[in-house]
RNA sequence: GCCCCCAUAGUCCAAUGGCAGAGACAGAGGACUUAAAAUCCUUCCAGUAUCGGUUCGAGUCCGAUUGGGGGCACCA
């Protein structure tokens, strides 16, 4: 039946209407079916964070992920693209407090509204693999890797200064501290004693670093570098210096033993446990003491200023030189830090700038015992580190900085006064935070028996009920008022116990959550060894740069301490990484107190589904940012129209023969069929709709003024352009294909196979330049020879004349595009 | 302070070291229309931030400078 409807112009909104209901009686996205033999590929979106409706940021993200998957599709892979929900955390729980009610209602809520969302954005998801981290079924696993860990050692508790936000009255990671702030809540992080545990990622730094070799070229530069700044190794020694009146020696760390001459005081870290020692009982411990206290009370802000003046107490205690007997006098101070390194330093003041700071604010000498050929620094206050001729050392005089590092380093390590080490930026991972809506840690603790992990058949431990707690942020965990659950016996002494009151960082959910999407239902394990042998490593994974170091780094570090445990044959998580920017507004962000907050259901009012996800898509390369007022939906709606209208133009039917269609539009069919899909996998989108937009101008062209609506070479034609479009434009597409007499799902039609005879042109024109500078153009073949094309070009009565008779000094032939004639 | 990335038309962006323009937005003009919208057609616009180098040839490679963005930051 011909409706009215069908004739007049596109209508986004009825075909959108129309289409969804059909899709989900195919279900086109669903992968692994046992029977296929497709090869796989594993492409996988960044789970979100089930915090309202889905925004435009969203709408980015999961436009390009589909882009990937689609083409995967058609290409004839086995695709599997799934989705689940990261919904653990803290909104929730300040969503919850603020309504009173259960967090799991406004989380399973506004699951169901971000899903539909999606299926309304036509998401290419399978939607059988759907999890959430906060279903029991998920952080039973979550609890089951954390006793894991915690048998190998790797989850451990410790007492230690950690951050502290007062906003959201829980503990933080080093990664959750963004230049001194809580990065969910922006409030100046504190530090506070704590007793807490923590993942050993350090041990795995080394790895962490090294192995990113693996993915250069596959992820971008940029995460790559953020995450060795992150691990920041650095390669020096430890020297052990002898102290006047102690008995052990003090190790400090430096990365420049070659300036050990050089050192004129110690350092040590104000509130480190050695400084303490070393001020008490002496006469300065008053001092000392309302030292500490003034650097307690400073908040991180203030730490992170770096033009602070240098501040410390002169211990009145001396440390020896190794290499030269010289009595150096110790001083307390912030500028070193008690938890990198040894908490400890020699100061060289004539080549460390925080060094020669102090020293002027102390009125400490200053030696300079590397010649860089710049100024004195004593008088210029400025600290020179470069290379340089060694003086004033001893037996490293006359030596460069990379020799005498070699030589101190052997004469200490056979002196046994040192020796050269490693250090890293990177911290432990800590992983308790003290809220309610997380996984609860599985460890019970026991007088007798200390810390015991709960036993494997008592998992999952079960949340309790948020009914009767108080879940306002007090600075203890919601659930030490849960008596009845925290009251237990221990599970091997099945004496008195109480179990952890503290639940996990969600970062640890997020960090295995790839591998759990291939048996998503599983309940005996966490994930089949067959299922993650068939699909992982994740083959393409897009996501927010946001996570470059969080999510990224712990998911590296999970998946290579389960390689340890030999329940993965891979080190790597994420083969490719494609970072997409974000929308912003006029050059900002978005946001409702800015007032430019653009809301997706608006635009996809106005719009249309299809030409939103072609703006995002089309508005420039995927990981640079979508300035939303730079970018054109109506643009977008207006092009999609304009393809729609072909299919109604095309009078030849289904299944014509191509081969006797017009050529040169043959050509441009297959051109744009080939230019796309390689735009496609280097990830340049935009080139790839442009190729497509090309092709409907073309199209439109031999319909209105060309070879006609007939001609066969229009239906391939418009059959390609529906095919490319169905990666971004599913609707559009779908109503196309219809209408050129074919079943749904284009989704799964397959990409046209490209004739490599249509890709070859008949003549190029080929540029002759005379000195680089262009003097003629002539048609060639495009398989001559270099020799003959030469030659053609030398014969060329422009060139003979500009020659004069006079030979060539050079000839540059680049057969077919160009000559160039040197004279 | 250290490290990384980027700079092409009024705007967003293309160009395996080989004719700077693929595509789009905005602008101008025209066709169709009683008119408008829609549609179609045509058209305008830079010599690639600056300086220097390598090369037969540089937007592209190298070095400096300027401007913008990002990461780390008292990490010895």
């Amino acid at each position: 039946m011909s409706t009215e409807r069908e004739h007049a112009a596109y209508d986004f909104a009825y075909v959108q209407e129309k289409w969804l209901p059909i899709w989900d009686t195919l279900e086109p996205f669903k992968s692994g079916r046992a029977d296929d033999a497709r090869p796989k590929k594993y492409v996988l979106d960044m789970f979100p964070y089930p915090s309202g409706d889905l925004h435009m940021g969203h709408a980015e993200a999961y436009a390009l992920g589909d882009v990937i998957a689609r083409y995967w599709i058609q290409k004839g892979f086995n695709v599997m693209h799934p989705i689940g929900w990261d919904a653990f955390g803290l909104p929730a729980e300040n969503a919850a407090i603020k309504r009173n009610e259960d967090p799991r209602i406004w989380t399973y809520e506004n699951i169901a509204t971000q899903k539909a969302s999606m299926r309304r954005y036509a998401c290419s998801f399978d939607w059988d693999r759907v999890f959430n981290t906060c279903d029991p079924e998920y952080y039973k696993w979550n609890q089951w890797l954390f006793t894991k860990l915690h048998e190998r050692g790797l989850a451990y508790r410790k007492n230690s200064a950690v951050n502290w936000c007062p906003g959201c009255q829980t503990v933080l990671a080093n990664e959750q501290v963004v230049a001194g702030l809580c990065e969910r809540c922006d409030t100046a992080v504190t530090k506070k004693k704590l007793n807490q545990w923590y993942f050993k990622i350090t041990d795995y730094a080394d790895r962490l670093l090294d192995d990113m070799s693996e993915l250069e070229g596959k992820w971008p530069e940029k995460v790559l570098m953020m995450q060795r700044n992150w691990i920041g190794r650095s390669q020096g020694a430890n020297v052990q210096f002898v102290i006047e009146g102690r008995t052990e020696p003090v190790t400090i760390y430096t990365t420049r033993p070659d300036t050990l001459y050089g050192a004129t005081f110690m350092v040590v870290a104000a509130d480190s446990a050695l400084a303490a020692e070393l001020a008490h009982g002496s006469a300065v411990e008053p001092e000392f003491t309302a030292y500490l206290e003034k650097i307690k009370a400073a908040s991180d802000i203030d730490r992170l200023a770096t033009d602070r003046p240098k501040s410390g107490v002169d211990l009145k205690r001396f440390a020896i030189n190794p290499v030269n007997g010289e009595k150096l006098p110790i001083w307390a101070s912030d500028y070193v830090l008690a938890d990198y390194g040894t908490g400890a330093i020699m100061a060289v003041p004539a080549h460390d700038q925080r060094d020669l700071d102090f020293a002027k604010a102390m009125k400490l000498p200053v030696r300079v015992v590397v010649e860089t050929g710049e100024e004195d620094p004593q008088a210029t206050g400025i600290a020179t580190t470069g290379d340089g001729k060694i003086i004033n050392s001893g037996s490293l005089n006359g030596l460069s900085k990379a020799d005498a590092i070699a030589a101190i380093n052997k004469q200490l390590e056979a002196d046994g006064l040192g020796k050269s080490a490693r250090n890293y930026r990177l911290r432990d991972w800590l992983v308790s935070r003290q809220r309610y809506w997380g996984t609860p840690i599985p460890i019970v603790h026991c007088e007798k028996c200390g810390e015991v992990a709960v036993p494997d058949s008592e998992l999952p431990l079960l949340l309790p009920d948020a009914k009767g707690l108080d879940l306002k942020p007090k600075g203890q965990s919601p659930l030490a008022a849960a008596t009845e659950w925290v009251n237990t016996k221990c599970p091997k002494c099945a004496g008195p116990a109480m179990r952890d009151t503290d639940t996990m960082d969600t970062f640890v959910d997020s960090s295995w959550y790839y591998l759990r999407y291939p048996s998503s239902t599983n309940a005996t394990e966490p994930f089949n060894r067959a299922d993650i042998d068939t699909w992982l490593p994740v083959d393409q994974y897009v996501g927010g740069v946001t996570h470059a170091i969080l999510h990224l780094l712990y998911s590296r570090f999970f998946t290579k301490v389960l390689h340890d445990m030999r329940m993965l044959s891979f080190t790597e998580p994420f083969t490719r990484l494609l970072n997409q920017g974000m929308v912003v507004m006029d050059g900002s962000a978005m946001s409702k107190s800015r007032g430019n907050l653009v809301r997706l259901s608006d635009e996809l009012e106005n719009h249309g589904v299809d030409a939103i996800r072609l703006s995002m898509v089309f508005s420039g390369p995927p990981e640079d940012d979508v300035d939303w007022s730079d970018v054109s939906p109506s643009g977008s709606v207006k092009f999609l129209s304009r393809a729609w209208r072909l299919s109604g133009d095309v009078t030849s039917a289904s299944g014509v023969d191509f081969t006797t269609g017009e050529i040169s539009l043959r050509k441009a069919t297959h051109k744009a069929l080939n230019d796309a899909a390689f735009a496609v996998e280097s990830f340049r989108f935009n080139v790839a709709i442009a190729r497509v937009m090309e092709l409907v101008n073309a199209t439109r062209k031999a319909i209105d003024s060309g070879c006609g609506p007939a001609d066969p070479a229009v239906r391939e034609a418009t059959e390609a352009i529906a095919i490319m479009l169905s990666l971004v434009a599913p609707f559009t597409s779908e109503e196309m294909w219809e209408r050129l007499g074919h079943k749904p799902a284009i989704a799964t039609a397959g990409w046209p196979i490209v004739d490599p005879k249509l890709l070859v042109a008949d003549e190029v024109e080929a540029v002759i330049q005379i000195n680089g500078k262009i003097v003629d153009r002539m048609n060639v073949s495009p398989s001559i020879s270099d020799t003959e094309f030469e030659s053609a070009a030398l014969a060329l009565p422009t060139v003979i004349a500009a020659l004069s008779g006079a030979a060539p000094k050079k000839v540059i032939a680049r057969a077919p595009k160009l000559v160039n004639i040197v004279l």
